[in-house]
RNA sequence: GGAGGAAUACCCAAGCCCGGCUGAAGGGAUCGGUCUUGAAAACCGACAGGGGUGUUAAAGCCCGCGGGGGUUCGAAUCCCUCUUCCUCCGCCA
């Protein structure tokens, strides 16, 4: 959400910006109008409210005396009725304005490439050398079917489509990387442990901005009105929702691992084979709550921090800068990573690193405090993935394959893979 | 799932039955001061934060007693509703 006050100062400046996006701004046209019918009604409103109180008082004082008082009374019951029209009037007014807010786009920071579709992304690094192979690599849904990791068929049968059962190494890989993960943020780079609830209410959807404009993206508990949670940055950002924090122990840095559910809406037809694309997936996600002055500074810092685990791990991937186009509703600053996959000849993204700067944290009310006794600012919030564990499993099957089918398992993993140096298929 | 009880400012806590000088007593913590070589204690003083509106800035005004709605000239106080917490019963990993 965007700071009304900034709407009505730089209005036009703000339009230059958001129309760099090459969305619609028919909601932010709004803003004015309905900002001005605002201040209007509640000024009027106030006014006889003042009143209102002052001849309450009054009243007071005259029962007291045991005056009467009818007569005042008789009038303010129609000033009583005035207001309660202009309340509703102002609450209709106020519930517009706040649509078109939630509606409205973060603006990009001047450092975002100006584009016109994800064709305009930059790429700002490379790392790692592609690998050559002497034979004809495999997909990786076909690494993991053959050596029994990976079992897409029977989760159709159990579940449905566009969900997997990991099995025996597989498994072990999967949670190899969880904890390899997590350990190396906690211990290397300064984040503290999180384990997040997996359901969410619409209020916290809300305060990091997948709500209300992309509920058909995720899955909801409709008795209960929770949703499942397509991301850990959810509860982890409105871990500290409504709350005021203090300056001096900014930055806070958490990480989370969670299991993910997205219902990929719109997506039918696209990566249907695979890890790529799942309704449920896991995720070891980085969130961080800064002083406004340093968040550009943080994603870098942060940025860096998903692309140590590409390096340990020694996975081939570039660092792309999001342009205008492709930063997504809430973000004013993106990169991606991209892993390289193979037998698809591309980099694939597996992770997202943003700045959100105060847009969610206006949504969640999340400030903090420079001093004690300081006027409360908004905080900026970051996140990004450290790294989607899924793709990660899929990139790794594909690098690490051998002529012989098996597997080669990544040095830094093979502590948390009991010793073993490779995965072979079962006797 | 059932039956009760509770939510008041940084913390504790009165007020609620019986609506109106409560724009919320009292205590603790915190901050400032007196005293002291310094500190403690004692005493004196300050202490609702936040949002909105307004303005060059301010003053002023509006809203704030868990959230939302209602009754009333007037609501912390009465009514409805939601949320959270506590106690007991049931069920349960």
């Amino acid at each position: 959400m965007l700071d009304s006050k900034l709407l009505r100062a730089n209005y036009e400046e703000v339009k230059v910006k958001l129309s760099k996006r090459g969305e619609d701004l028919t909601d932010f046209e709004k803003f004015g109008g309905l900002d001005e019918k605002r201040r209007e009604i509640l000024s009027k409103v106030e006014v006889l409210k003042a009143e209102r109180n002052e001849v309450s008082q009054q009243v007071a004082q005259m029962k007291r005396n045991k005056e009467d008082a009818d007569e005042v009374i008789a009038k303010m019951k129609k000033v009583g009725e005035e207001i309660k029209v202009y309340d509703q009037e102002l609450s209709k007014v106020e519930e517009e304005l706040n649509y078109v807010l939630m509606h409205i786009p973060n603006i990009p920071h001047d450092s975002v490439p100006v584009g016109d579709s994800e064709d305009d992304n930059v790429e700002v690094r490379t790392w790692g050398e592609i690998p050559t192979f002497g034979f004809e690599p495999k997909p990786h849904w076909e690494i993991g079917t053959d050596l029994q990791l990976l079992d897409f068929e029977r989760a159709a049968k159990v579940t449905g489509s566009r969900f997997v059962f990991y099995r025996g190494l597989g498994a072990r890989l999967e949670r190899a990387l969880i904890n390899f993960m997590l350990d190396l943020h906690q211990e290397e780079h300064g984040y503290e442990e999180m384990l997040p609830p997996y359901l969410v209410n619409r209020t916290s959807l809300t305060g990091t901005g997948q709500l209300p404009k992309f509920e058909e993206d995720a899955f909801l508990i409709e008795e209960e009105d929770y949703f499942l949670i397509p991301t850990s940055e959810v509860p982890v950002t409105n871990f500290y929702r409504d709350e005021i924090l203090e300056g001096a122990k900014l930055p806070i840095a958490f990480t989370a691992y969670s299991t993910n559910f997205r219902s990929e809406a719109g997506s039918a037809g696209r990566d249907t084979r695979g890890l790529i694309r799942q309704h449920q997936f896991n995720k070891v996600e980085l969130v961080r709550f800064v002083k406004p002055e340093d968040s550009y500074d943080e994603l870098e810092k942060l940025t860096g921090h998903a692309e140590k685990v590409l390096q340990l791990l020694k996975l081939p991937y570039r660092a792309l800068k999001m342009c205008t186009a492709d930063l997504g509703f809430t973000a004013a600053k993106k990169y991606d990573l991209e892993v390289w996959i193979p037998t698809q000849n591309v980099y694939r993204e597996i992770s997202s690193c943003s700045n959100f700067e105060d847009f969610q944290a206006r949504r969640a009310h999340i400030r903090f405090r420079r001093e004690p006794g300081a006027k409360p600012e908004y905080v900026h919030t970051l996140n990004g993935s450290g790294l989607a564990v899924g793709r990660t499993v899929a990139a790794i099957l594909e690098n690490y394959q051998q002529e012989d089918g098996s597997v080669v398992i990544p040095d830094v993993l093979r502590p948390y893979m009991g010793g073993k140096e490779k995965i072979e298929a079962p006797k």
